[in-house]
DNA sequence: AATGTCGTGTGACAATTATCATCAGCTAAT
DNA sequence: ATTAGCTGATGATAATTGTCACACGACATT
């Protein structure tokens, strides 16, 4: 599971966010880094489950969800490389408050919590950098939901399936990396109504459906619908 | 509008959060910081304004919300004393994405963002504490809206009921502070049902009403539609 | 005093969404 | 090979929610 060889150096997360870090940091936080892989449907973290590491996502994609007081799954957020993984809470609970699991092949990297919280104590900007990103990660989540929350069952399908092609796979033909059932739990319909939603699609030749192969065929109508609708 | 004198030193602010602040950086924020009072319905800050300032509410109680895509208002959020009210996007955009409107009378105090910022680069402890800060508050955020998108217009009612009750005037009978038209754009439902809704639970005994006056009168009953209805 | 606007309130009806039942196909387990 | 369980799919029906229409009072403006 874990890598013998360090290659932080070339690292994405250095590059992309942590501008800011000295060579001692990087060292310091590259000697005891972990990286694991899982397989879809691997469950990376549970909900709480106290929170030790501070995990970005390095490959992959991975859904985060809840239990509801009544015992049914809610959908809160997808994760794509890059995102850190514990984000919501992992300065700001003893432990998670949402379950995360990977929806493709991921590998994640893994840090010390108590290192990066040293790190975050000692360099302010790289603590600031860190803030940005947190903050944009999860006003995402937020500005998300509340656009979700004001459409109608057709607009919040339309809304996920442009979500997957425009934020995720960057192209129109694809494979639901989720199932029915979780694209309910994420816009807070039944399963039953989207299977029929999409089938609505189908019907009217806005998209096609082979399984879990989805191709968009009419865009404008979809984002149209995901607009209005 | 603006105090002459310094009361850093008496703040919550300091007290509560910045424990790891030193007296010169309590100063240097000190002698710059401005305090503004708005009256109830007034706008604090706009969709689209650039971020200047660090922000947060001193006294009163403000809401956050948006205009969507088709031009209707949407809250967020309902922000407390001490709650940064410039949280969602402070450090990760230019511009506000919500506005920010005082729903009793406020008091709000506005430190120089730049300051705050060059303060977080030199002392990482600060910038971490912020961060939990922050952190907690957004987290509130997604998870007051999760728990509200499971519950039907009942439950979401009762739900709205409950946090003025308990989370902000902590007594069962109280002003509510906002129109019924609000409650509706808050929790996603239309105006009327919500005063239907309003209507039956006085109907059925669980609140009292005076217009604007709410007595919660069986608070168990009121509990258990939140929950399961 | 007349007018307009806004918040509240209620009813009738339409649209949207959930629930329940059933079925087919697939896969895992025995 | 048979059963059990899960996902996907569709129809009938019930429940929930939205829309439209109207009414009333408070309040500000003219």
């Amino acid at each position: 599971m874990s890598t013998f060889e360090c290659t932080c150096e070339r690292c994405h997360l250095k590059t992309l966010f942590f501008r800011h870090i000295t060579k001692n940091e990087i060292r310091s936080i590259c000697t005891q880094k972990v990286e694991h892989n899982y397989e879809k449907g691997d469950v990376i973290l549970r909900e709480g489950d106290p929170i030790k590491n501070f995990l970005y996502l390095k490959e992959g994609l991975v859904k985060l969800s809840r239990t509801t007081g009544d015992d049914k799954e809610q959908i809160i957020s997808f994760a794509k490389p890059f995102d850190f993984v514990s984000l919501l809470s992992v300065f700001s609970s003893e432990s998670y408050h949402y379950t995360v699991t990977a929806i493709e092949d991921s590998t994640t990297c893994e840090l010390d919590l108590e290192q990066v919280k040293e790190i975050a104590r000692e360099n302010g900007v790289f603590t600031l950098d860190l803030m940005t990103r947190v903050s944009e990660a999860t006003d995402r989540i937020i500005l998300d939901n509340l656009e979700i929350k004001q459409k109608h069952l057709h607009g919040r399908v339309a809304y996920v399936l442009l979500f997957f092609a425009n934020k995720v796979y960057e192209r129109d033909d694809f494979e639901l990396p989720i199932s029915r059932k979780e694209i309910a739990e994420y816009i807070g319909m039944t399963t039953e109504n989207v299977i029929r939603t999409l089938s609505e699609f189908k019907k009217d030749k806005i998209i096609r459906i082979f399984g879990k192969e989805i191709d968009i065929v009419d865009k404008e109508r979809l984002e149209s619908i995901s607009l209005h609708g």
